[in-house]
DNA sequence: ACCCAGGCGGGCG
DNA sequence: CGCCCGCATGGG
């Protein structure tokens, strides 16, 4: 349905464009996944991006139409990590068979790349809630404040994410109507922040533990959002978010069920990972949330 | 009906 | 510091 004219193709070994949209990153929250065809439709930097895997289950083409031909390759590029080496990547992460179990259940799962923004609301959102009423709220969010995309034909597709300038005007009591209950004063405060007293784009993505106190100023913003922005807006490896399904799967198999705080849990993910730290808590988390209970 | 969700801020000890 | 509680809402 896209009427993009310019396509890309990159042969990948190592990808799954269904596990990387169904784990819970940004994508998920806005992107349109269909099973059939194995695409996804998504809206990025007011441009809609059709993206399409053709092969076997971790193996194929990434092909990828837009309406921009100088935009639709660097997207690609950065979305889905393209220039991640899988092979050293779960080679340095599979320390253990629940690792490993949870890669050969999701081989190919990739992290990816998101705008900072768009990153630091999805899951300012995300706290306290679960994914099917986290991508409504997105999507509610989007449809009010952002800016329609419409096609040759005239017809509404998607819309762009809200700047944060947009919501900081928005009525707390509107952002309330678009599902994000008590989280609502968190949106209209983060993005009072982040256009009057932070400028997302201009810290530092390599220096973590700067960045890290630095996004927790923002109101709604904690040590577990921290991580997600860090790992999915910055791209930064090193990070190692900890909502409860990763506290669960860490006590569980790491710690014989005993309970551990999320100061320790962090401890020992990084002696442990270290810096691809995010790549293994993203399929602990995902093997947990789909197999655990 | 009941429990829980990719947590966080605030208050208290 | 650490611990504990309330929080809006709707899916399962």
């Amino acid at each position: 349905m896209s009427d993009g004219i310019y396509a890309h193709k990159v042969h990948l070994s190592r990808f799954n464009l269904k596990h990387t949209f169904e784990s819970a990153q940004p994508l998920t929250f806005h992107g349109d996944y269909d099973e059939l065809s194995n695409s996804l439709l998504y809206v990025s930097n007011g441009r809609l991006v059709n993206v399409g895997f053709f092969g076997n289950d971790a193996e194929g083409d990434l092909v990828a139409t837009g309406s921009d031909p100088s935009y639709v390759a660097a997207e690609i590029k950065r979305r889905f990590r393209t220039d991640d080496d899988m092979e050293k990547i779960y080679k340095k992460i599979s320390t253990d068979d629940y690792v490993r179990t949870a890669i050969k259940n999701y081989n190919g799962m990739r992290l990816t790349v998101n705008d900072k923004w768009e990153t630091t609301l999805c899951y300012i959102i995300s706290q306290f809630n679960n994914v099917p009423r986290i991508r409504g709220i997105v999507k509610s969010i989007m449809a009010k404040y952002g800016t329609p995309i419409k096609n040759t034909a005239g017809k509404t597709v998607g819309y762009t994410f809200p700047e944060s300038s947009v919501l900081a005007n928005a009525a707390v009591k509107d952002l309330s109507k678009c599902g994000a209950g008590f989280r609502a004063k968190y949106i209209k405060e983060a993005a009072e922040f982040c256009t009057n007293n932070m400028d997302l784009y201009k810290l530092n993505p390599a220096k973590y533990d700067k960045l890290k106190e630095q996004l927790i100023e923002i109101k709604g913003v904690g040590d577990k959002v921290a991580d997600c922005i860090i790992l999915l807006g910055y791209g930064n490896l090193q990070a190692f978010p900890i909502d409860v399904w990763v506290q669960r799967v860490l006590q569980k198999n790491y710690f014989k069920g005993r309970k551990k705080n999320i100061k320790e849990l962090h401890k020992f993910a990084d002696k442990r990972w270290g810096e691809y730290g995010g790549y293994a808590q993203q399929y602990l988390f995902h093997n947990g949330r789909k197999n655990g209970k």
